[in-house]
DNA sequence: CCGCAGTTTAAGCAATCGCTTAGTAAAATC
DNA sequence: GATTTTACTAAGCGATTGCTTAAACTGCGG
């Protein structure tokens, strides 16, 4: 078998950054909308990082199942098995995209959870900072958030914890709002799901040429759901 | 080659139903969840029918891209080529389940609007008739939704002409409530958006074993859709 | 009993899938 | 400076993909 390296001598010297894989969660607050630069933001040169990306772009665009490993490796400018180098199946890739996702959404709304403020100041900070995240990275909040289903049950259920903890957050913020009167919820658990569903899908639809920068659209999204949980203050 | 059959003594006598195609458009009155009985009730014995059942039934479950047409034709208990008598592509079978649910709730819309009802009134009235029909077809209605970017440009254009009409549905009813005073909206079409994805999300979590039938959410629901918008007698 | 139209079947084709292999060059380690 | 480790590539494996083919079966009129 003959083998032959085509431009060996034109390659860049390798960068060999520090994998730092899912333990390193950074906070949503970059300006740049990429997933890679706010959640990974050392590995944005890096082979790991370029694939990640890659992953991130082509999930978002035909799909989990409708991307194939050629095309992530293509995306990022990469042989096909390359991508078995940092990731040891496709599978692993979506998982390690949705993981820093949800850890670094909860992480972000434990930042902005003040408890001791006013239950309507609280859940419009809590919204403000959600909304903002997801429409900042929405496209990897799209492949974290629509691509579920792929995951095996482990996968899912480890994702489906943090969820939980962010659900929780919520409804403490919602049940404490009742209690002292500021909002008048019928069903607690309903309007959490709403109010939950209605903010998270903004990243099927948010494009960062939209008009509204995700500051603006996080603020409107806020006065919305004041109003939603019937909050006296609502204009 | 040898060809054997195996129990073709056993099959059941064959009912040729007439095939109706996508020109059969139902209302979503019914009181059975099915998608088929809903859009195509003298379908639901025939090979026709029990395809598109099938069909949506796998795409729910894996994506377009996820599901094979092999995974169409075992859950339809027919035969891998017996699909393409019925379907050019697979992609035909998308399109027709997307065109359909697209054109069912449309005229679902267009029956219960009465633009000479209050604007509260006639809201209401939308939302109600709106997630009712999203709840109790949530399966067809979340292929249809969520695999919009498995169609092709043309497919997708006709679609999109769709639910441009639904859109000016319910962006005529908020005007005519901030007109009259009724409603106190920022931003009309945010706010349309805002409601048409808080509604359409229903599909993706609501489950026919829920405490709520699909009445009670699209009631819970229009009550909280009239909060939104800021209507003066929002409970 | 025969022939016909409609429907379903097993079998299979070319293309693509996820992933592995063998081999090479650069970087890290000693 | 020799050796190990890491990062990459071209090539290709077996399995599966969407779809086609030709034959076989069914109900029905005659």
């Amino acid at each position: 078998m003959t083998m032959q390296r085509k431009a060996s001598a034109s390659r860049p010297p390798r960068k060999t950054a520090s994998r730092a894989s899912s333990d390193i969660i950074g906070f949503a607050n970059s300006i740049d909308g990429s997933f890679l630069s706010i959640v990974f933001p050392d590995q944005r040169e890096s082979s790991f990082g370029k694939l990640l990306t890659a992953a991130v772009e082509c999930f978002a665009r035909n799909g989990y199942h409708g991307t194939s490993t050629r095309d992530i490796a293509r995306e990022a400018r990469m042989s096909s098995a390359a991508l078995y180098v940092h990731f040891r199946t496709k599978n692993e890739l979506l998982y390690k995209i949705a993981l820093v996702m949800a850890r670094s959404m909860l992480q972000d709304l434990r930042d902005v959870d003040k408890p001791d403020a006013s239950p309507a100041e609280r859940l419009a900070a809590l919204i403000r900072s959600y909304v903002r995240c997801i429409a900042q990275m929405n496209t990897a909040v799209r492949v974290a958030t629509f691509e579920f289903a792929a995951l095996n049950k482990d996968q899912q259920r480890v994702l489906s914890e943090i969820r939980a903890e962010v659900n929780a957050i919520i409804t403490s913020c919602l049940e404490a709002g009742c209690e002292s009167g500021d909002f008048r919820i019928d069903d607690i658990p309903l309007m959490r799901l709403a109010i939950m569903s209605l903010c998270i899908t903004v990243c099927q639809w948010y494009r960062p040429d939209r008009a509204l920068a995700p500051e603006e659209l996080a603020d409107e999204y806020a006065a919305i759901v004041l109003r939603m949980v019937g909050a006296a203050n609502a204009a």
